[in-house]
DNA sequence: CGTTGTGAAGTGGTTCACAGCC
DNA sequence: GGCTGTGAACCACTTCACAACG
């Protein structure tokens, strides 16, 4: 590989933390729940709870936005819901292209979430000749041909991958290239991305195999013994040469 | 409001960090595809550059599982493969239900990473009456009041939940009820699980409104002061960083 | 009072850099 | 010489606990 760069060294984001980040949209979805129901302040105690996380880490997490509370009350509901989303940017409109509608790319075209918030895709790419023109989710499909194109016309800097695992990286290149500077990948492969660019990845078997090792680990607790043979078929023999494989572990 | 949950740190999964546990499928993805061209074996460099970390980081998940390498040459792929696979519980076979035929559960069933390794979708479940009994990736989709019924049977552990938001926490619980013990939510909304739950979560939204918030930040760093002053609809004083754009907030 | 906001302490994860072994 | 395995230093994030304040 020539230009792999993945992961931005010390993006400090501008003093909120990659963390923090990460959980603004949680606090915003339990805030619009809130405001819809016309609640008018909520505690960090009850909004942690409904987002699932524990009331000193909201609080350090907010305080990070300024300070946005009152002492003895709570917050302001709506007043933070403009705060957070003025902070997540999504106070401005983004527009989005999907590459690559299979089953997947249609269901995310047809997911409501997607406008609800800021977001606005912009347009649906297939590589498929057969497929351009067909409405998907009340949109033509439009041709990879077009993909430079439609980037520049609609100012697109978001882009979501859900082409097939092989074509990935090579839409990324185009997308890039045409402009795009963050990424969604639901390719399950590893993008690389030149430095500025920001790749999120969402990969279904991933996440179930993280499940998986911790399902094997609650079922071990109990029967320790449970004959888990290597299959002899593999040639699964400690090393090349000689074999030595101790498992030291000192601490 | 709280759940007597004690905040258990069971995340101590038997000495191997959530962080590098959360690496390995990423490894052996890269691994397999090694395996696939036959390659022999890799060193740390190489197969870091694979799996988009840095080799330091990948020596280190390594010795977490022991001391599979050759100083000097490198990791025996093949050797690696049945290594990871057998830590993470690939071995054993995973029956896994998806609940929430919509587009996404009908995108997740057709997924090909399923079935390939460890994971088979042991059925296809949802609410919709009329769907009862349509061919979905060539599996008649059953109806929820079989949900018990098919997780018993089945054996399952593991489901998943495509429903809609609202119907999430109440599939969720009947999953638990009947035996699961680890969850993949693709719902935008938190769940709550009893203690000795998993729940992993998958989140376009979330994933959109990240991407967003850097992207902006990316936006900012050029185009220096744009001091519009958020809605007079904000009542307190507080003193955060200030503003810079009109209110668009639907409510 | 009750609840926020935050230093300080604690925890977990990453990176460095090099000893140990092939 | 090359590459692994790993203590030690470093850094990011979380949790604690309490002072500040409406």
């Amino acid at each position: 590989m020539a230009t792999g760069r993945t992961h931005r060294p010390a993006t400090r984001s501008r003093g909120i933390p990659e963390a923090t980040v990460a959980r603004l949209p949680l606090y915003l979805r339990a805030l619009t729940a809130l405001s819809e129901r016309s609640v008018p302040t909520v505690s960090s105690e009850e909004l942690a709870a409904a987002a699932g996380v524990n009331s000193a880490k909201l609080r350090k997490d907010f305080s990070y936005l300024g300070s946005y509370g009152t002492r003895g009350v709570g917050y302001d509901v709506e007043y933070l819901v403009y705060q957070i989303s003025r902070e997540l940017g999504l106070t401005q409109d983004w527009p989005v292209v999907i590459v690559g509608i299979g089953n997947l790319g249609a269901a995310l075209a047809n997911y409501g979430g997607f406008a609800s918030r800021g977001f606005r895709v912009a347009a649906l790419i297939d590589a498929d000749p057969a497929m351009a023109g067909t409405p998907v989710a009340g949109m033509p499909v439009q041709h990879t041909d077009e993909l430079e194109k439609i980037i520049k016309d609609n100012g697109v800097s978001i882009g979501v991958i859900s082409t097939p695992a092989g074509a990935a990286q090579q839409v990324c290149e185009r997308l890039v290239a045409a402009g795009v500077t963050s990424i969604l990948n639901f390719a399950p492969t590893v993008l690389s991305v030149p430095e500025g660019v920001d790749v999120r990845k969402v990969d279904l078997s991933i996440e179930l195999q993280i499940l998986a090792f911790h399902e094997q680990r609650k079922a071990g607790e109990e029967a320790a013994a449970d004959g888990i043979e290597p299959p002899a078929a593999a040639k699964q023999q400690r090393k090349g040469p000689d074999g030595d494989v101790p498992a030291v572990m000192p601490a």
